[in-house]
DNA sequence: CCAGATATGTAGTGTTCACTACAGATGTGG
DNA sequence: CCACATCTGTAGTGAACACTACATATCTGG
């Protein structure tokens, strides 16, 4: 009983050429002519190794947000929430107008809304940028406990909100808003946190 | 040489109907076959009178601003930059998650991302929440001017970040957010305006 | 009442979509 | 070297898409 023949392409190279189509198109404007082009492959290919193309979509994302959770590591990472929020927002800034990538953020710019079978595509990807809330949440839950934050701050709407500037950040540049234009918007974002904070220095 | 046959539906209210389509489903995920429907016409009504799905857009779009137009010049006739942030996004909390529309704002929903033959959808979307911007920016210039913003505040970063929050929230109503979660967001948000301000009271 | 003009409903058009049948290629275990 | 398992490329499949041809219906102007 062989093992069959063997895969003739990087399934981690493929998926980030794949990862790039949905960026830029969405996953509706994402056509698997596109997507196999850019992948280098054929769609049997496809299909035998991501199983449809909401599972390559789900693959891609997986990988996205892989690397996504490293950085956010480093960002709740910051001594304090302060910090966290310009670590996060300058940061987006400079991710969203990679010119290495498509602008924006691929969890907006995959589908926020979808039409008739894919329904589920948007809800897949407002549960993966929740889950970067909640880390935001918990990092200003502990930054109140440390007497960082005000004992009036509420840190689940301070990480929501911190999400939807992210967000709004990314809708920006996806359709042309450069990196100073985003820094700007990071940069006034901050305050807001730091009216929150104990130690404004 | 007659008129010919009247028209046996009205324009309005039947765009009111496509509206709601684009607005759930977004630009692509909205098919000619929903919009007839909930217009309640055949399609060659529809191509007669608009053209094609995308001059139906544009004429559903035109409706849209028309009357979110209306509201902006109240949000503007507000006193102080904080109060006319506070206004907005307060108000955009509430329009976002009103019931008698779909979630979000038809300017987010109706697509960031398209695919190929639609590019120029996501562009004619941020033209629109671009004159917004304007709208908002013109009103911190003035704020700027009465000494109502500090001399170091910057009114198109301003109305950036304000416009990129709305957006953010519109994102957050669509995948599920409710209106008191909104309004947290905007409560925080415009704590960044009042960090601008010279009358913090 | 007739001629011209525009709207409507039925029933399609060609195209593009996601997806796959199938045959041949390339590997492993015995 | 053979049985078997998996991959690959070619060439499609049916379904859904935006859009329309055409006959009919309903208006106005004369």
């Amino acid at each position: 009983m062989g093992m069959g023949r063997p895969r003739e392409f990087d399934a981690e190279t493929a998926l980030d050429q794949a990862m790039e189509v949905f960026w830029r198109h969405g996953y509706e404007g994402a056509t698997i002519a596109q997507l196999t082009e850019a992948m280098g492959i054929n769609p049997p290919s496809l299909y035998a190794c991501f199983g449809n193309k909401e599972g390559l979509l789900k693959a891609a994302l997986d990988r996205y947000t892989k690397l996504r959770n490293i950085w956010m590591d480093e960002v709740v990472a910051a001594p304090t929430a302060r910090a966290v929020a310009e670590r996060m927002l300058m940061g987006i800034a400079d991710k969203q107008t990679d010119p290495a990538n498509p602008p924006g953020c691929l969890l907006v710019q995959g589908g926020i809304a979808c039409g008739t079978g894919s329904e589920n595509v948007p809800f897949e990807l407002a549960a993966r940028r929740a889950q970067n809330e909640d880390q935001l949440r918990d990092r200003f839950v502990r930054a109140k406990a440390e007497g960082d934050l005000k004992e009036s701050a509420d840190p689940a709407a301070l990480a929501r909100y911190v999400s939807a500037v992210s967000v709004g950040m990314g809708v920006m540049a996806s359709s042309g808003a450069n990196r100073e234009a985003l820094r700007q918007v990071a940069d006034v974002a901050v305050q807001a946190v730091e009216a929150q904070s104990t130690d404004k220095t």
